[in-house]
RNA sequence: GGACGAUUAGCUCAGCUGGGAGAGCGCCGCCUCGACAAGGCGGAGGUCGCUGGUUCGAGCCCAGCAUCGUCCACCA
């Protein structure tokens, strides 16, 4: 116990990698796979990227679920916390391309095998790194079991859902419009595109009739594109193309004949009303094309270059080379008519930053409308709580009009569809064609495929695993909100589609934490932060400097401060970062320190008596611990962490150690053996209690708690930790809230900290507490002492000062005027109210009547005065 | 173009079913009181974005507006 004796402050860097090690060593965080999901507890971690790093989001979404699974543990369950890690296709695949450039070398010069072989060396090499931050921040994972979405058996799930889905004819191939992300040369689903706004030219061009007879104008941001052009649409009702409607347009440059056509799609007011309709390379064109049967020119190939579809001198220019050079014709041949700046929402890859070139292309895709509806319906029906409620209805608009999903992917790191061609032939099947001539497709499946069986196939389905009979389904799932369609939902169809249940009964949405500025926290703005330089000290970013002060570094605050002030901001709204709130929770956790040194190093060795509260403070104290541990308690049942952290923080602070331990030292320096009993036993609970948020100061305490045993995560928390005494917690809440006015009135009246001051106790209440007023609030009661120079209102009644030298009769008048007159004002305010016949008539009664109470109290304290 | 959310103390945020606004940090004053100066005690500071409405009573409910943010969307 020597270090609780010299150290006054608590010292995180010191103390919490060797708590990770007793965890670890004590296999508590890898359960039995016994009993049944009911009665066990289970979460699926979101995988983070293999060789990702923690960020702040990480570190939000961990001290969340590790306090609903330090929870369940301590409340008896067997709480499996599932771990692995995401392949993470397009990510991981371009961080080890970009190695490969550093050696002048491109993937193809290594060919498939060897470059994936690559991978896996990369991933060796960085892939423990999220692991280990995930163990320093004291996340209570089963690290025994840790999966990665390319393990052996979890590729045969993956292959099996293929095939089964492409046997119910969910799956299939097609030539169609994808996005073309240019910068991972690959096929791209909708939802990894966003939408960023850009200032385009448009450029009016003539496009002269067949007839001989003028032009029709075309706008177009695009030009280049028009080399692909197979129509013009106009909208059926546009009485200025009526007579063109079915009339032919000669297309420039390239001379092809294109028919006018009407279609709806056309809005009239933009640009001329006249839009050139290239189908292989505009998805809305795509559409009017099949709508009228137009043929598709493929004029852009996938590396982005021009292909041999168009005429011989563009062939192998760049977009960017083609619209200046067909621009450049246009006007030598005077056929641009003007050009004007728009701006406008254009598609961009979220993946490589490029914007996305509409390419028709053949892909597979996965039919999504069937997999949606019982998706749906569990929501709806309650078998799936989504929380915050927006959330909910996002998810449902989401699903209502669910598209496709395109899940080939031109990449080589990921799961190899398993699909096999010979000639015109097709094989699917999760073991290779018998026989000579196959070919495997070379596409792999989006890295969101394999994600979405996350719940189950890390549980060893599609085998009837122990683990998936005792984990299975999960009971919530903590993720952030820019997953939700891209993963949740599609994790909540799978599970639906092949386990018959949802994966998980509740999704919490938690906050996004933004920078201090309101910015969204990335990389590349330069406003992330790294939760590890908060944990272990590190250099604080410019945008997290405070008060304009150098950014310098943040202090080592350590994991349980850092855990505890991200869940003080998982409000469920979104939340500027806060320092201050981990510095909170660092002072939280020294707090405790201390309270704990004042405990321990007090009360004798001896072993532990049974708790027999020999005095009204010990009764409420036991009141308000039971108070506080069924309030956390319900609040993290609710997902309210930042309520659940804040409750511990008042408990500890505005009850155990403001008024619970400075009432008792006396008692305590006195060596009351009784009172050793119900300290220890309130130091126990309250540490059990503050464990799931705070594990680190928590555990340590409790290994130097006399008779406690083991470790504090293993340990089950009793359902009732004291008796609730109404009466213990008035006179209490009385003695409180006379301490208070005391002291307040004390300073106003300017009487010296140390000094004692005479008083006479005229108030009902207090027969078990006026001791502990007088010590508090530095008086000395008497029965005599003639007339007061002070009244003090308190709860029941008024502390009346006596003359004595520590009083200044100057300073307590001045405080007795002001008192008075702020009373007074209050009496008007509330007489006001009660003149009002429509408060009297309408309001109910008992409100009507607290008021009236409220009017009589004060007037009896004015009277006192 | 739609949808959702936010706007409360200098800052970051609470405020659950309407009954005269809270916390932390910061600020001011006092205090080496036998756990803790990363502390203790006390205090100042708010037209609850704006305009209307409902109500005896609105930070909370309704309508509109403003600003900020997020998401969704195939207008060249």
């Amino acid at each position: 116990m020597a270090d609780l004796e010299s150290n006054s402050r608590y010292e995180p860097a010191a103390v919490e990698p060797r708590i990770v090690e007793r965890w670890l060593e004590s296999g508590l965080f890898h359960p039995e796979a016994d009993g049944d999901p009911r009665e066990n507890y289970s979460i699926a971690i979101p995988p983070p990227n293999v060789t990702g790093v923690l960020h702040i989001g990480h570190a939000l979404n961990s001290s969340v679920q590790d306090c609903l699974i330090r929870s369940a543990r301590m409340r008896g369950r067997r709480a499996k916390w599932i771990l692995g890690t995401d392949h993470a296709g397009i990510a991981t695949q371009t961080q080890v391309e970009r190695a490969l450039e550093q050696e002048g070398l491109h993937r193809e010069d290594l060919g498939r095998e060897a470059f994936v072989q690559r991978v896996w060396e990369w991933r060796e090499r960085y892939g423990g790194t999220i692991i280990d931050q995930l163990k320093r921040l004291g996340a209570s994972c089963d690290y025994e079991q840790e999966r990665f979405t390319l393990d052996e058996r979890y590729a045969e799930a993956v292959q099996q859902v293929f095939v089964a889905l492409y046997n119910k004819k969910l799956i299939y191939r097609d030539r169609y419009m994808v996005n073309w992300d240019p910068g991972s040369r690959s096929a791209i689903s909708d939802l990894e595109v966003e939408e960023r706004e850009v200032t385009d030219v448009l450029y009016y061009i003539d496009y002269p009739l067949a007839s001989g007879s003028g032009a029709i104008t075309v706008a177009t941001v695009r030009p280049e594109t028009m080399l692909a052009d197979t129509a013009i649409a106009v909208h059926p009702d546009d009485e200025r193309y009526q007579r063109l409607i079915g009339e032919t347009a000669i297309l420039p440059l390239v001379g092809r004949k294109l028919k006018i056509i009407a279609d709806d799609y056309v809005k009239p007011e933009f640009g001329t009303g006249a839009l050139k309709i290239t189908p292989g390379h505009d998805p809305n064109d795509f559409e009017i094309g099949h709508r009228h049967k137009l043929g598709q020119i493929t004029v852009i190939g996938e590396d982005g270059r021009i292909t041999d579809s168009a005429p011989e001198r563009f062939v192998g220019m760049s977009v960017i080379e083609a619209r200046e050079a067909v621009v450049e014709e246009l006007r030598e041949q005077g056929l641009v008519s003007r050009t004007q700046e728009v701006v406008h929402a254009v598609p961009f890859s979220q993946r490589s930053g490029e914007r996305i070139e509409p390419l028709v292309s053949l892909q597979w895709f996965m039919r999504m409308h069937e997999l949606a509806q019982p998706a749906i319906e569990v929501v709806k029906d309650g078998r799936l709580r989504i929380r915050p409620d927006s959330e909910r209805r996002r998810y449902l608009d989401w699903l209502e009009n669910i598209r496709p999903w395109c899940i080939s992917r031109q990449l080589w790191w990921g799961h190899q569809i398993p699909v096999w061609y010979r000639g015109s032939e097709t094989y699917v099947g999760t073991a290779p064609p018998q026989g000579d001539g196959w070919e495997r497709d070379p596409d792999v499946l989006d890295t969101w495929f394999s994600s979405a069986l996350w719940p189950f196939a890390t549980l060893g389905w599609p085998n009837a695993t122990p683990e998936m009979r005792a984990f299975y389904p999960t009971d919530v799932l903590s993720t952030a909100r820019d997953i939700i369609f891209l993963w949740v939902a599609r994790m909540v169809m799978m599970g639906l589609e092949f386990t018959e249940t949802v994966p998980f009964a509740d999704v919490y949405v938690h906050s996004i934490i933004q920078a201090p500025d309101g910015r969204r926290m990335s990389k590349s703005l330069g406003t992330g932060i790294d939760p590890m330089a908060l944990i272990e000290g590190g250099p604080r970013p410019p945008v997290f400097a405070q008060g304009g002060g150098s950014a310098g570094e943040f202090p080592a605050y350590g994991a349980d401060a850092v855990r505890w002030g991200l869940l003080a901001m998982a409000s469920g709204q979104d939340v500027r970062f806060s320092e201050d709130k981990v510095a909170q929770g660092q002072q939280l956790t020294n707090k405790l320190w201390n309270a704990s040194r004042l405990i321990l190093l007090g009360v004798d060795d001896g072993a532990r008596a049974a708790v027999r509260p020999a005095a009204v403070e010990d009764r409420w104290i036991l009141t308000r611990l039971q108070r506080a541990r069924e309030e956390i308690g319900e609040r993290i049942d609710r997902y309210e962490f930042s309520r659940a952290a804040l409750g511990l923080y008042d408990f500890v602070y505005g009850e155990l150690c403001d008024w619970y331990l400075e009432l008792v030292k006396p008692r305590l320096r006195a060596g009351e053996p009784e009172l050793a009993a119900t300290l220890l036993h309130v130091l126990t609970e309250t540490l059990t209690i503050a464990h799931p948020m705070i594990p680190f100061v928590t555990e340590e305490i409790y290994s130097h708690v006399p008779g406690a045993e083991g470790l504090l995560a293993a340990r089950t928390a009793p359902e009732r930790v004291g008796e609730i005494d109404p009466e213990a917690e008035g006179a209490l809440s009385r003695a409180i809230e006379a301490v208070q006015g005391l002291r307040a009135w004390r300073d106003s009246a300017e009487v010296k900290v140390g000094a004692t001051v005479s008083a006479r106790l005229a108030a009902d209440g207090y027969e078990e507490t006026a001791e502990q007023i007088a010590r508090l609030a530095r008086l000395a009661f008497s029965e005599n002492g003639g007339e007061p120079v002070a009244s003090v209102p308190v709860p029941g009644g008024a502390v009346e000062i006596l003359r004595s030298d520590a009083v200044d009769l100057d300073a307590a008048e001045r405080k007795r005027a002001a008192a008075r007159a702020k009373l007074g004002a209050e009496i008007e305010r509330s007489e006001r109210k009660l003149a009002n016949d429509g408060f009297v008539a309408k309001a109910p009664p008992e409100v009507v009547q607290a008021e009236r109470d409220k009017v009589a109290r004060l007037r009896r304290e004015l009277e006192s005065l």
